[in-house]
DNA sequence: ACAGAATATATCGATAGTTGATATATCCCA
DNA sequence: TGGGATATATCAACTATCGATATATTCTGT
């Protein structure tokens, strides 16, 4: 028998990294979480709505985010919409990542394949 | 008629990513990459043959990498070694990548995802 | 009040990358 | 000379992405 929740890839998909880093930003919906990746990434990532759903469709099986039952002031609202927030789990394995990421970065600075940072070259 | 070169996914993928980078710092051979990827990510990408051999035909493909035609030292070379070296295209490409990676990092530092640089905190 | 554009979610088939197994051969050390 | 690590290569199964298609709601301007 078969585990019930199938791991996602262990470096995060760019989706799947996209999407939690907005939702550990703010609670959004679908929708928001779109356009807020393509603003996150300059436009490097466009998420079609067979990517966005399908990967939330693959989060929300994981627990790594989860549908949110409140719903914001009926006057701003939209019942189209569905909430998502990230969970605990969620902000664990994004943190994962975003180490990984960090560590890539910081080694490429190390031999010169990135411009260094502002307080690199000011500091003996 | 189709180009010859197929575009390969704009967010690099991972195994992608971490060849490019390997090669930017030293001209490798295949095996040599494979283990400098593993510590370079820290044990988080491990890149199994299938990944690692199918990965360097579509680069060579795409014109990111080349196989050197030096070999090394006899005494210190292996027969059995292929070896490649990265392009000036292959750099750009990890460039534009290194770039995105660096931008989702300080987005998240900002967002006090991530702890925050040495130099941060001291400066005023 | 109406038309049209933007918003919002959902599914599907085609394409492409990853994985793990399997295979084969060479090199190095005891 | 035997065994383990090195080194490259291919294959089938799986999984994620992409773009098209679909459908419905909300907003905006006339």
């Amino acid at each position: 028998m078969k585990t019930t929740t199938s791991p996602l890839p262990s470096p995060l998909t760019p989706a799947s990294f996209y999407i939690l880093l907005a939702l550990a930003m703010h609670e959004q919906h679908g929708y928001g979480i779109m356009k807020q990746t393509e603003l996150d990434s300059s436009g490097a990532l466009r998420l079609g709505p067979g990517t966005l759903y399908g990967t939330i469709k693959r989060l929300l099986e994981q627990a790594w985010i989860e549908e949110a039952d409140e719903r914001p002031d009926p006057a701003l609202d939209d019942q189209r919409r569905r909430y998502y927030r990230i969970t605990a789990a969620g902000r664990q394995a994004l943190n994962l990542e975003l180490e990984r990421l960090d560590r890539a970065v910081t080694l490429a600075r190390k031999h010169h394949l990135l411009p260094g940072h502002k307080f690199e070259s000011t500091l003996a």
